[in-house]
Parts: structure tokens; sequence; C-alpha cells
DNA sequence: CGCAGAATTGAGACTGGTCAAAATTTGTGG
DNA sequence: CCACAAATTTTGACCAGTCTCAATTCTGCG
């Protein structure tokens, strides 16, 4: 094993597992043998990042590239006149900041108080030359963010109001089970507008649709960013295209 | 250089270079160096496909990636009661297929006859492993590909009918030049049905609003399929929210 | 020439947006 | 701990853009 580097005395050595990472199983860090992660320790940076305040500007020259270690980000796009879409949340253990062209192709803000770790895009390429396993973890990392982004299209095209909402909770739902938090009171940890900007409505439509799923009895607002399902199923049925119910 | 194996026989060995791929410079084959592309074509399987068929559904096992050699294949989901939308056309020299579930997130359909070169998804996974230029040249299609898609969730959630049509019209005509076409009259080689599958619209308010566009001399249908881009200028104002004209 | 499918046009309905105000929650200082 | 201010969320009334349903016109083809 290798001595400490500089970036390690700054943050201190985490160690052979990389526990600057609030994530799981499911995060790439994790995923990666002793030897591989030390390869990325030795190009990590780590930062804190207060909450509002951003990674990186849409158009800014992409130099590097973040995994989340702790806290939410927020992704968007910005259309002339302010007009704005959220294009995915970040959550501990994902990555974002890659590019095409060689700017960002979107805003990352940090919701709440965010820990990241930072790696030069050009370091990380050549790591990324030299170890096949995180080039191939990373490579499975932006199909899954692919997917997403398509289903992400298929709500924002031809979905309701209500059964955006719907299917949102549900999201939420189902990744605080993949984290092994309960299924139900779901944290909102994301303000109205930016829910707003995500499923491509206004914020008083998202309101008023939650107080019709409330009503209608399938939700209830323990407080106003932690929702209770309380009838998932109906929810489910609703988020599918079911019909009324 | 290898002897020709079966899978070239049966379409006729095409060389050091891959011939059969309309593509040009800017194909992940094109790319490739001559030893990347022949660990390619030894794995390759090819085929035709007719106008309207499937190449695989959405939901089925996820066994092959392929990459488009000519004509254009869409990509849509499909929400229970037969909403549909479109997350994506293909063009020549696009790979398509990737998955992280081991089923296709989405059903691909030939709009016109293709060819299409066909890669079991375990071998190509093998070969990408052994050919990192390989890898690098998918991933860096996959990071183009998710940025296009986060570009159609702005229009998705956030554009006006005027400035969705307004923003596809631009961008066909900037794919068609970068395929050295010219860049005004645009073909359409979809319906009008799965542009408003594509943009999030019914075909009447496509219709409508391509009638628009032209009533306002911004576009001209050369036939229902060709349109002149009269003023491309405006037609760039519009798509980018800059207002009324 | 006439038919079938696609595209366009028309009239009216409805979802979701806009603008405005009220209620609730959050933060701050006494 | 309370009072007040600021921000966020919710509610209300009205409006506009897009959708639905229906009819008409185009386009290609046997």
């Amino acid at each position: 094993m290798r001595a400490a580097d500089p970036l390690h005395a700054l943050s201190g050595d985490p160690g052979p597992v990389c526990r600057c990472c609030e994530a799981d199983d499911h995060s790439v860090c994790a995923s990666l043998t002793p030897e591989g992660l030390r390869g990325l320790r030795v190009i990590r940076g780590n930062a804190r990042i207060g909450a509002q305040d951003a990674v990186f500007h849409e158009g800014e020259a992409a130099e590097a590239v973040y995994s989340l270690t702790s806290g939410t980000v927020k992704l968007s796009k910005l259309l002339g006149d302010g007009r704005r879409q959220i294009v995915g949340f970040v959550f501990p253990g994902d990555f974002f900041g890659f590019d095409a062209e060689g700017t960002y192709p979107y805003t990352a803000e940090a919701i709440t108080p965010v820990g990241v770790c930072r790696f030069s895009t050009s370091r990380l390429a050549q790591l990324r030359s030299q170890t096949p396993e995180l080039e191939r973890l990373l490579f499975g990392r932006l199909v899954a963010d692919l997917a997403l982004a398509q289903e992400q299209m298929l709500l924002l095209g031809r979905m309701t109001a209500r059964e955006k909402v719907a299917h949102f909770l549900l999201t939420l739902s189902r990744r605080a089970v993949r984290r092994n938090d309960p299924a139900s009171p779901v944290a909102l940890t994301m303000s109205r507008q930016d829910l707003a900007d995500y499923l491509g409505l206004t914020i008083e439509t998202v309101s008023r649709t939650i107080t019709q799923l409330k009503r209608d009895g399938l939700i209830a607002l323990v407080r106003p960013e932690l929702v209770d399902l309380t009838d998932a199923d109906a929810l489910r049925r609703v988020a599918e295209g079911g019909g009324s119910d």
C-alpha cells in the first residue's frame, strides 16, 4: 500500500475503503477493488459545498467530474427567459459532470449542504484507461442514467400532473428502499419549486396536485416535506396511467 | 490479418474498413483503429430490417447491442393505455440497445428499411474489456446520448409547441450539416405521429404549428416531408425561447 | 380513376398556467 | 420563549394553450 499523498493529508487518509463516502453497496466506489479505490483516492480532491451553492454552471469548461459523498445535488438547464428544467437529482455515490463537448451541459447546485469528491477530467481519464474495472463501472452507471433520463422523458412528454407527482413519489420511495430506508414516509429534500422544475409543472400545480392526492386518501403530509404513502397501490395505478383512481 | 470467418462470409468481407456502414467520420467504427475494427467485425452479425419492423421490444431480455448502418430507427416507450413517447432517433453510426437491468428499456423500430450490425452483449463485453479504445469510444457516445436526452427533457418540460417544433427542425438541420448535407431543405424521415410522440404533442398540434410557422414565413414545405428553413435565424430565436417572433 | 392512409383544418372542452391573495412555516432578535 | 418578518406553500379566480373529436383535403398507389 502506498504512503499517504498530499491530498490524503488534506482530508485525512480514509484507509483502504472510501469512508468519506456515505453511499452504500450501490456506489461505484463500493464496487471497486481496494486496488482500484487506491487509484481513485490518489487523484481525488474533497470539497464541502453549502446549500444553494453551485458546484459548476452550465456552459463552463468541464475540468472535473464529481461524485457525491453526502447531501443532494440538482442538475438543471436554463432557457433564455429563465424557464428551468431539472434534469436530475444526484444522491450519494452518484457521479456527475461528464461532458461530451468540453463544457458542462447543466448546472449542478447543492440542495442541502453536500460533500463531493472532485476528479480532474484529465487525471480521471488517465486512471480510467489504466483501470478497466473503473471504466466498466462508470459505463454501467451512465447506461442507468440514460435509462432514467428516458423514463423521465416519458413522464414529461406524456403524463398528466397527477401521474407525474404519483410517479415521482413512488420513485423516491423505491430509492429509499434501495438504501434500506422505509418505503413510506418519503422525505422531499427539495423545494416545491424544484419539484415543479423536475416534473415540468408550475409550483401551483404541484401544490394543488399534492392536495388532491391527499384529499383522495392516497397520501398524507406528516410535514410539508414528509409524505406518507397511505395507499401505495392506488398511487402505483395512477402512475402507470391506470385511470382515474 | 485473419482469414474471413463465417459471419464475414455471410455478408461479404468488408475489408479493413467497416464499409458496410454508411456512417462517416463521426461513427464509432470510423474512429477505431484497424485493429479494433477487426475485433468488432469478428463478433458482428448483420441484419436488414424492413420499414415499421421492430429490432427489439421494451422489456425483452437484452441479448444484443446494435449499431445502425443505414436508415433510421426510432426508440420509444409505452404507457399502459397506449400513450407513446419516442425517446430518440437513431442514425447510421449510432449504437443502441444498451441496458442496465437485463431488459431493453425501450422498443426499437425501423422507420425506413434499415441495416444493422448486431453484437451479442456478452461477446461485446468481452471485446470491450480487451479493447480500451472501444470502451472509451462507446463511453463518449453514451455521454453524448445522455446530454441529448437532457436537452430533450428541457424541451419536453418547458417549451411551447412552437418552440418544440422550431427546435426540432434546427436539430435536424444541424445534424444534416454534420453529415455534410445542406443545412436547408430538411428531410423529415419520420411521420407526423412520430414527430408528435417525440415532441410530447398530438399530431394535430404538430400539424397546426407547422402551418403557423409556414404562415409566418419561417419555413416552407417543399413537400410535406421536406422543409425549407426560410428564416433560420428567426427559427433559432423561437427555439431559444426568444419571444413571439 | 378511385381508394386508403396521412395530413390538415375546424370547433369546443379541459388541463394546467397566470396572477393575486391568504395561510403556513421558518428564521431572527428581543 | 415569544413576536415579528420573510420565505414558502397553499388556495382561488380566471385565462390560454393544447387536446379531443370530427370533418375535409391531400398524397400515393393499384
